[in-house]
DNA sequence: GTTGAAAATAGCACGAA
DNA sequence: TTCGTGCTATTTTCAAC
């Protein structure tokens, strides 16, 4: 009784989620403690089987881990902001060395263009946003763009 | 095994967190499943101070929440690029809408300066990007910058 | 994919510091 | 208040199918 399934292959390459799979992944990014029972529950299966599609997931890269969504406002960082971060000639590596090693900058994509880095800073005020953007001024050329709100919260792209 | 505790209140304001508190955000910023178990035998406390401890970090509003770090590039997404968008001339909220409803806008702050939205952009291919960024051109000017790496994986800032 | 039993865990009431 | 203990309900895991 092999009924070839159509290979319905959208994905442009790699681990070809099914319907469920998506379902799965959309449950647990809206809550990512979602008991496997629970989420079996949800799903229309046993618990055992969430579990092992969920190990899949992981195994095969798609879920890269579980993680917290903080507040910082909650916890004292009143500023947010993106940094646009032009290294001067010559000092590319230690300027990626500085950022890395600042932890009010929670977030840095090397991107192309005119500045090689783009950073989201965290900052508890704005004189300490000086303070770090001071402490790349000798090295780097910086752009700051202080974040007023969020139109889109992070999510999942369409799957 | 108990240590007596400074009031070292070190935030600026609101929900002081304690040394305790900053242990478990960070564990469970490394993985958001730890039981509470296994979470209060990592720092050395009982499985229900540690579930209450939780409890108030979310009604805080400290934890926003759970999420899921998914690896786009390992379900066919393979370009991310920031974009930066100035709607033309009155068309501030057309162009906001537009970036809610299009998915592969994955994330969308708000900033000061030239240009309104600085959004996060996943897509399959370069062809795609450029049905997305066509989608905008008639009602915003975008600046696109491919991302090529990272240089900081999104962390928690120093607690 | 399923079921069912054993081990681990979570949630609750209650008492101690 | 915040934490610990002991209880019960739920969940996870493992085996076998």
């Amino acid at each position: 009784m092999s009924k070839p399934k159509a290979p319905h292959n959208l994905q442009s390459r790699n681990s070809t989620l099914d319907e469920t799979d998506a379902r799965i992944l959309a449950a647990l990014d809206s809550d990512a403690r979602l008991s496997m029972s629970e989420l079996a529950r949800l799903i229309g299966m046993s618990a055992p089987s969430m579990s092992e599609r969920v190990r899949r997931l992981e195994n095969a890269g798609v879920i890269r881990g579980f993680t917290l969504d903080v507040d910082t406002r909650a916890i004292g960082y009143q500023i947010r902001a993106m940094v646009r971060i032009r290294p001067l000639l010559g000092k590319l590596h230690l300027v990626e060395k500085l950022i890395q090693e600042r932890p009010e900058f929670v977030e840095c994509d090397k991107i192309t263009g005119d500045d090689p880095f783009l950073a989201r800073l965290v900052v508890r005020s704005i004189e300490r946003m000086d303070d770090v953007l001071e402490a790349l001024s000798e090295h780097a050329v910086t752009s700051t763009a202080v974040i007023k709100g969020t139109s889109v919260k992070r999510r999942l792209p369409p799957l």
